[in-house]
DNA sequence: AAACACCATGGACTTTCACCAACTCCGAAT
DNA sequence: ATTCGGAGTTGGTGAAAGTCCATGGTGTTT
């Protein structure tokens, strides 16, 4: 008993007639009383009797048909839906992200996103870079925003966002133009802790110009940007934080960018997506709504 | 988009692995690869994220499964349905009849019936003789009650009940032993008449033993059994009738019957069917516990 | 009675189904 | 790094099913 004979019962049912159903289908008067007789061999009932010119559905016929015409209905319905489930975008997208796109970046992007895609919920889920990859790893994520590659053949990046970090502090130790690189270590410096993606990334930029992070002078460690960034608008110290995490202090002049001879410190984040899962369709939509070219690693 | 299709999707989707399914279905595992791309091309979308060891199953396939399990379940239910409603004997009986059997005789098999077959409603539908057959016929009855057979391809008679007319009246009108034919014309008759089959199979008996009915002293011809019958119990005159509808009048003795030395007026009752029909269970239960035999005509 | 309309049957052909064996791919263990 | 085993894919073959055409029976219509 298979969809193809359901359709060529309900067809002979509904039209009274074999030699009708067979035009209405395209196949042949045979091939329909073939089926038939298979139904009915299956089902060990007579279905139609035959009547030389006529036909009429036996009592087991009445009951099949409208049963079978409702399974015909679901099928088609649930062939449509899943055709369809290419066109409509909706639908909960779960995003992992690090703290400062999380923090600072997503929350408009999703905005945006949401505005013009209502019908698309989101969760953004913050931790660290490394748990966030490893989510994705794991098919716990289908995607998520970091800020470092990790080699792997199984993850796919895409970078999504030019990001810089930047010395900030209060407008008492700016100085007039840039300053040297050798004259960081006069500063009193706040610092994020230990494992952070940005002083990490800020240390390794710093190493690059000569200046040995060990040197500086550190007056604070703190736990998040947050902390940090409300120390130095304290005038407690100077420190590197994404421009993401400043540009509203740096508008309202609580703080003020230090420039430094020869570095420019760029930071890229990146949507990290496993290589061979295929994504929900909510998922490609806002990958490419903020500028997916398909993958850049 | 196939029943089979879907069966093996089902199964691949519950047990998360190709070869499992395959194991389960007892089928091949490159016949599952193949099903699965089959599907996968006609919803063209990825059903699984085939990662190496491990299969996924997409957005699609989470769509996918629920309904398609759906469908299969309503399948495997109407087909269970199907192949008992071969068990059940229930729904309702239309029946149709003529007079006496509608009358007197399918009441109490009805009943009869109902007792071992409570889920069984019964409609009788009392006309004519002809009128009934037309109705088997036409498709308008699955089996009519009937005194007379009428001669058709297309019809199947079955002999169901064997009843007699007898002569009856009031005791005035019995004699000791039987009496001669050539009395019979001395006894005032309450006629059914013209066309009622009683009647019709009266004067035929009459005539096979040598008496015109068109001599007999007829001195009341009346529309039904019941009232012919009523006449006689007054002491009108004498009638023929079936046993059936006089039974309890002879136990009360209110009527006696009148015997006829060379007449005995059997009257047989069929069932009759369209040949090529075929009836609902609870009609062919129904022709059973009458005692059918296929048929006898 | 002949023509017609309809379903059933039989033989030939094409497509699908299912299998096997060999292959690629990936991840884990040595 | 290499090997090893589980998993899915590919290609070729035989069997089964699906389809068609032409034809045969049967009841209805003219």
């Amino acid at each position: 008993m298979d969809f193809h004979q359901l359709r060529i019962f309900t067809t002979v049912f509904r039209l009274g007639s074999f030699t009708k159903a067979s035009k209405t289908l395209n196949i042949s008067q045979p091939t329909i009383s073939e089926h038939i007789k298979n139904l009915e061999k299956e089902l060990s009932c007579k279905l139609f009797d035959r009547l030389g010119r006529a036909i009429r559905p036996t009592a087991e016929a009445n009951l099949l048909y409208p049963r079978s015409q409702q399974l015909l209905d679901s099928l088609a319905r649930l062939h449509d839906d899943l055709i369809h489930s290419k066109t409509l975008i909706q639908g909960e997208i779960i995003i992992g992200a690090s703290t400062i796109p999380g923090t600072y970046l997503l929350p408009k992007m999703v905005v945006d996103f949401a505005k013009t895609n209502p019908l698309v919920t989101f969760q953004v889920l913050i931790d660290d870079t490394d748990k966030i990859t490893e989510m994705v790893l794991n098919h716990e994520l289908f995607c998520g925003c970091v800020g470092a590659k990790q080699h792997s053949p199984n993850l796919k990046y895409q970078t999504f966002y030019k990001d810089k970090l930047i010395l900030v502090g209060q407008r008492k130790f700016k100085q007039k133009g840039k300053i040297k690189s050798n004259q960081l270590n006069d500063f009193p410096f706040l610092m994020r802790e230990q494992g952070s993606g940005t002083r990490r990334c800020m240390e390794e930029y710093f190493i690059g110009i000569g200046v040995d992070p060990a040197h500086l002078k550190i007056i604070a460690t703190l736990g998040s940007t947050a902390s940090v960034k409300e120390a130095a608008i304290q005038g407690l110290g100077v420190t590197v934080l994404s421009q993401l995490a400043v540009e509203k202090e740096l508008a309202e002049g609580s703080l003020h960018p230090i420039e430094v001879a020869g570095l420019t410190m760029a930071r890229d984040f990146y949507l990290v997506k496993h290589n061979r899962r295929t994504p929900p369709l909510q998922y490609l939509a806002f990958c490419q709504s903020i500028g997916d070219s398909g993958d850049d690693s």
